[in-house]
DNA sequence: TGACTTATTCTACATGTGTCGAATATATTC
DNA sequence: GAATATATTCGACACATGTAGAATAAGTCA
């Protein structure tokens, strides 16, 4: 049951590397320490976002049942481990914002970035530059 | 109760422009035949979806109560108008996937796209072009 | 060992989203 | 004007997600 779409009509196809917004939270988290509890999980994300124990741990849960999180059992503890990195997870992200809000080309995305204020004047400058600064991509 | 962001504790921030998938395939098909009825979205999207009726109907009406529609009554005719505009969406959509998975950091975002497979050669080309053409924004 | 401190399990609930069918109201057309 | 085609309104259901309390199991320490 790892990492299965069902998709049987319409339903919710569970893209590869896509979190919703708490398993973001968790995940970057997972990222920073793993293998870790639950409980450091909650401890970082304290502050944060105020959620209880087992808020965190039902969540963390049901991202072990989707293939996102995978547990190491260590006595009566739970070591919980990513089973996707963040590149994947960005790749998830990104492909999904793309394909929905420029139909998946790229092309519209930059202009949109650098015609809205949404970038600012350095960061076209650092788009500039590492965009001339990489070579061929493999 | 037009575009408001109930977040009374973590609950969910309505952030301007936030559509959901099902939002979004409505929404392109309105921004392109508004002032539209829901017959003639559904009819945009039978194919590609195959919803009923009653399905595309509700999924509007809800977006009227969250702002994102309006309607302009034509004797017993409904006629739906959006709210936002394409680049309004745009950017929430693009805003969630940078502050998700690049942490709002567009750098480490443009870095990404060079650096995966996500991005091939040609898109590159296309982001140098585009980049480079674009003398001082703004 | 008993008190105290974690962890784990289970159960639950509210809201959002995807999806419709049935009933009803309106038009259109012969 | 009756039959037919359209729209609108309502109510529903399933599953996902956010969020958490209560009960229980285990480990720690004086």
């Amino acid at each position: 049951m790892v990492n299965e779409k069902r998709n049987s009509k319409g339903k919710n196809e569970t893209a590869f590397g896509e979190l919703t917004e708490a398993e973001w939270a968790i995940m970057k988290v997972v990222w920073e320490h793993q293998p870790c509890a639950a409980g450091t999980v909650q401890d970082a994300l304290a502050t944060e976002r105020g959620w209880a124990y087992s808020t965190v741990k039902t969540t963390m849960d049901r991202m072990v049942d989707k293939g996102l999180l995978k547990i190491n059992k260590v006595r009566n503890l739970q070591l919980f481990s990513s089973q996707i990195n963040r590149t994947q997870a960005a790749k998830g992200e990104f492909s999904k914002m793309l394909s929905r809000a420029f139909d998946g080309a790229i092309a519209p995305m930059v202009q949109f970035l650098v015609e809205n204020e949404n970038i600012s004047e350095e960061h076209v400058k650092e788009l500039r530059d590492i965009v001339s600064k990489t070579g061929r991509n493999k």
